[in-house]
DNA sequence: AAGTCGGGGCC
DNA sequence: GGCCCAGACTT
């Protein structure tokens, strides 16, 4: 099952820049953070205006806080760009200006969760790692569990399943890691899965085995969006980083029907630190 | 364990 | 209009 998967990406792995031979680990490192809950297109011009701009936590570190903003861009969840610029300070602080090895480390700097600190473990220094993603969980589910989708929160139970799934051998465990994660992103999908494409489907994966079985009946509702306070807080977002800064006054008018909502997310704003007040007005940190 | 936190594209 | 996307962090 291993080296199915494997030759699978050696064939029809995507050649994303990230992946590239000579990718330096904090290149690797700001592309694990920017896809965060974010597809990788999306993420792609963003990366490369980035590192161009950025190549090292040193130049990061040093960089105004409202460029940063707006070099993100609509990446979304711009906490995150504030984490990674906290993130390279810390690095250069705490390590001489070079990514960290070890999971412990890496989780120990602002925006690394478990996840990203084992694949930048894996990724950008080839080591061992449990790395568990959203397309992981995904393929656990189908190929080992016969389910549909994993559980809506993960378990204990999960995390043993991807680590006995993980090859000993360093080697493998790098390549197994990159190509379940790459199967789950372009043929194991959420939504229309393409079996006949998929290499496990033939005597690897116990959910086609059983006859591709739908989930259980919906548990998990998301918050929607429209209308709520991410959204007013994207919208004064994307205002800042048009004009730099907005008059408060000015700012009410993008819910003329709530004002209340607005000064609410204006507040959280300031609170997060994404921006800041100036007299009347609200700007950039 | 559950909530919060962007934004866009696809069905 | 709901769902999903290489999650992290707080409570």
């Amino acid at each position: 099952m291993v080296d199915t998967v494997i030759d699978w990406f050696a064939v029809q792995g995507r050649d994303l820049p990230w992946r590239r031979p000579g990718t330096s680990a904090w290149a690797i490192l700001v592309s694990e953070v920017m896809l965060q809950q974010t597809p990788v297109v999306r993420v792609l011009p963003r990366w490369h205006d980035w590192l161009e701009h950025w190549p090292t936590p040193a130049d990061l570190a040093d960089a105004p806080t409202a460029e940063v903003l707006r070099r993100w861009d609509r990446l979304g969840y711009p906490r995150r760009a504030l984490r990674l610029q906290e993130c390279a300070r810390a690095i250069v602080r705490e390590h001489g200006g070079e990514v960290p090895r070890g999971l412990d480390a890496l989780r120990s700097l602002p925006g690394i969760g478990e996840y990203t600190a084992a694949a930048v473990t894996a990724f950008a220094h080839h080591g061992r790692a449990v790395v568990v993603d959203t397309n992981i969980r995904r393929v656990l589910a189908r190929s080992v569990r016969g389910r549909a989708l994993p559980d809506a929160s993960y378990s204990a139970a999960e995390r043993a399943l991807a680590t006995r799934s993980l090859p000993t051998d360093r080697e493998r465990s790098v390549a197994w890691n990159q190509a379940v994660m790459e199967l789950g992103a372009l043929v194991c999908t959420a939504r229309s899965p393409q079996c006949a494409r998929c290499p496990l489907a033939k005597s690897g994966c116990a959910w086609f085995a059983a006859g591709r079985p739908a989930a259980a009946e919906g548990t998990r509702r998301r918050q929607a969006f429209e209308g709520t306070d991410r959204q007013m807080r994207g919208k004064i977002m994307a205002v800042l980083r048009r004009d730099g800064e907005a008059a408060v006054t000015d700012l009410l008018a993008l819910d003329p029907a709530d004002p209340a909502r607005v000064e609410r997310c204006t507040a959280t704003l300031v609170a997060d630190g994404l921006a800041v007040h100036a007299g009347e007005r609200l700007r950039l940190p």
